[in-house]
DNA sequence: GCCGTTTTCGGCCCGACTGTTTTCAGTCG
């Protein structure tokens, strides 16, 4: 692990331990606070403890994480982090991860029956002594149970791929439903982040009732978890939680921008609105007419926007922004709305598998599909002889193979077919051909494939080898990481983006939904320091170039713009710059 | 704990649903 997320989990654990015991709210979100920035952040934040002023720079470290963090790389140890740890017993923390137990109720069943660790409370869930602490009954102790039985199988969160085909059978389903007006989704999946906790399903309507009880009755619904006027929430067969909003027409904007998020970007927003004399809430922005009981949309007050997102930020002095970049990572401070990357740019794809490899596809089949698709080039690049598993080419086959890419490219009109591979970096940062041969090839994407559990000032090493390598093109999956399975490599990010500038080489957004390699905030880094990027479906079948979407998303999240990714060029522009490096 | 183009002190985002209650606390997003 990372200092970065080692750190990131001691605040976070931090801010756990603060809620229990009671702390001030602000504190323990504070905390919180820091564990995000902690998370999303490229630069190690170790190269920053030198100096306190540089870690308070940062918006939301203030002088108290700054001790912290420098205490914590200067000595390995965050004593506050060992000395809350010690106030309470370590087991609390797990069980105030089931879902339906906070704080408040996890404290309760600590000092009230002696709760201390998960083994403890599944010891005492039967004995009927829970039912006898305040505010808690059979119903509540039930569903414990239920959470508790769920937890124990509950995998992690829901990949990215999965979750946006899972929500447009959803999303169908439910447009289906007698006067179901708009049914869209909104939550993280609209934001495109690579992986997805819950489903945000919205809805208009002219029958509430209707399609509430068909959302919760709709195939592969496990339990309902809640069934509310205007929200529902299921569980289905395969643990992932849905949600259903039932939003009325005319605040159907304000309800998108808050179930869209982020949730710091949404509380960034309400700030911005309370500055300005008013109030945002998923109803509308609304004049703050002073304190009142109930919100303003219940007294009828007339809503200053609450139609449309784009109404909304106008109202804010804010320019609308896409989805994929409401982080609270300076997308409230452009002046106008930037122009990301969007599917129809994509006009080539570079990193795609034949049954030569391991693909399923003949070099025809694969040219075809991509000319299907509208794109002005195809490369294919196997594997090299050392992913045996995959069947790599050996030099001798990679010659024939080259041979017959050329031959389908003189015989296939409308269509670029390049020649390429699909190299293997070795672990000490040597490519897997020869110079000789690699330099026969019209386009050469590098990957990490072995070795992923090197150390990061090695793999460091490793990738800007590759990168500095003149007749590579593309770092394909530069940390190889598969998501929940795999963590994959740790290199310094920004040697890799120094390294690809220098050398004019880009960095893939790998589109597989297991990979989306670089991520989002790589992609970010890479784009702010003017580094090329790719992305490629890395296509084994017809069917993965539906993946481009991922990859959309995931370039999105890091505000690339057509121009800086090779896969929108034009073909003289594209294929010039691949001769480039010959 | 963090922050300040009104502030170095005094604020800090908002609502739905559940379960256990007779009016609301706790949890979640």
């Amino acid at each position: 692990m990372s200092t970065n997320a080692e750190l990131s989990h001691i605040f976070n654990e931090m801010s756990k331990v603060l809620q229990l015991i009671g702390a001030n709210p602000f504190r323990i979100n504070a905390h919180a606070n820091v564990a995000r920035i902690l998370k999303d952040m490229i630069v190690d934040v170790a190269e920053l403890a030198d100096d306190p002023a540089k870690l308070t720079a940062i918006d939301g470290i203030g002088a108290g994480s700054a001790k912290k963090i420098i205490e914590f790389v200067q000595t390995g140890k965050v004593k506050e982090y060992e000395e809350l740890l010690d106030s309470i017993p370590r087991g609390l923390l797990d069980v105030m991860a089931i879902p339906g137990l906070g704080p408040k109720t996890v404290k309760l069943m600590w000092e009230k029956a002696g709760i201390t660790s998960l083994a403890t409370l599944k010891k005492k869930l039967n004995s009927g002594q829970l039912e006898k602490l305040p505010r808690m009954g059979a119903k509540t102790v039930a569903n414990i149970k239920e959470s508790l039985a769920f937890a124990a199988k509950a995998s992690q969160r829901t990949r990215l791929g999965e979750a946006m085909i899972l929500a447009e059978a959803i999303v169908e389903f439910l447009t289906m439903v007698k006067g179901a007006n708009r049914v869209e989704y909104a939550g993280s999946l609209r934001r495109g982040l690579d992986t997805i906790g819950d489903i945000d399903i919205l809805a208009t309507t002219t029958n509430p009732a209707a399609i509430s009880t068909a959302f919760r009755a709709m195939p592969g619904v496990q339990k309902v978890l809640a069934a509310g006027e205007t929200k529902s929430s299921v569980r289905l067969e395969s643990g992932v939680q849905v949600d259903l909003r039932v939003i009325d027409e005319q605040s159907f904007g304000a309800a998108r921008m808050y179930f869209t998020g982020s949730k710091q970007h949404n509380v960034v927003l309400r700030e911005r609105a309370i500055k300005k004399g008013l109030r945002l809430n998923e109803y509308g922005l609304f004049p703050d007419d002073g304190e009142h009981d109930e919100p303003p949309q219940k007294r009828g007050v007339k809503p200053v926007a609450a139609k449309t997102e784009q109404a909304i930020y106008a109202a804010l002095d804010l320019v609308w922004v896409p989805p994929e970049v409401r982080e609270d990572r300076g997308e409230l401070d452009v002046r106008e709305t930037p122009k990301l990357i969007e599917l129809d740019d994509i006009k080539a794809e570079l990193h795609a598998h034949t049954i030569a490899s391991d693909g399923k596809m003949t070099i025809d089949e694969l040219a075809h599909e991509a000319k299907a698709r509208g794109f002005h080039t195809v490369a294919v690049t196997d594997h090299s002889r050392s992913s045996i598993q995959a069947n790599g080419l050996s030099p001798k086959r990679l010659r024939e193979h080259i041979d017959a890419v050329r031959e389908a490219n003189e015989r296939i009109k409308g269509i670029t077919i390049l020649a390429g591979s699909e190299v293997d970096i070795h672990a000490d940062g040597r490519l897997d051909y020869d110079d000789k041969l690699l330099a026969e090839l019209d386009v050469v994407i590098a990957s990490p494939h072995s070795a992923l559990r090197q150390d990061a000032k090695a793999a460091t090493r490793r990738l800007v080898t590759a990168l500095s390598h003149p007749l590579v093109h593309v770092l394909g999956h530069p940390t190889g990481r598969l998501i929940n399975k795999r963590e994959g490599l740790h290199p310094d990010l920004n040697a890799l983006i120094q390294a690809a500038l220098e050398h004019d080489t880009a960095l893939e957004i790998n589109a597989n939904y297991q990979r989306l390699d670089l991520r989002d905030i790589h992609v970010k880094a890479a784009v702010d320091a003017g580094a090329l990027i790719a992305i490629n479906t890395d296509a084994h079948t017809p069917d993965n170039f539906d993946f481009l979407r991922y990859g959309i998303v995931t370039a999105r999240r890091g505000w690339l713009t057509p121009k800086q990714c090779i896969n929108a060029w034009t073909k003289q522009k594209l294929h010039s710059w691949l001769r480039a490096k010959r």
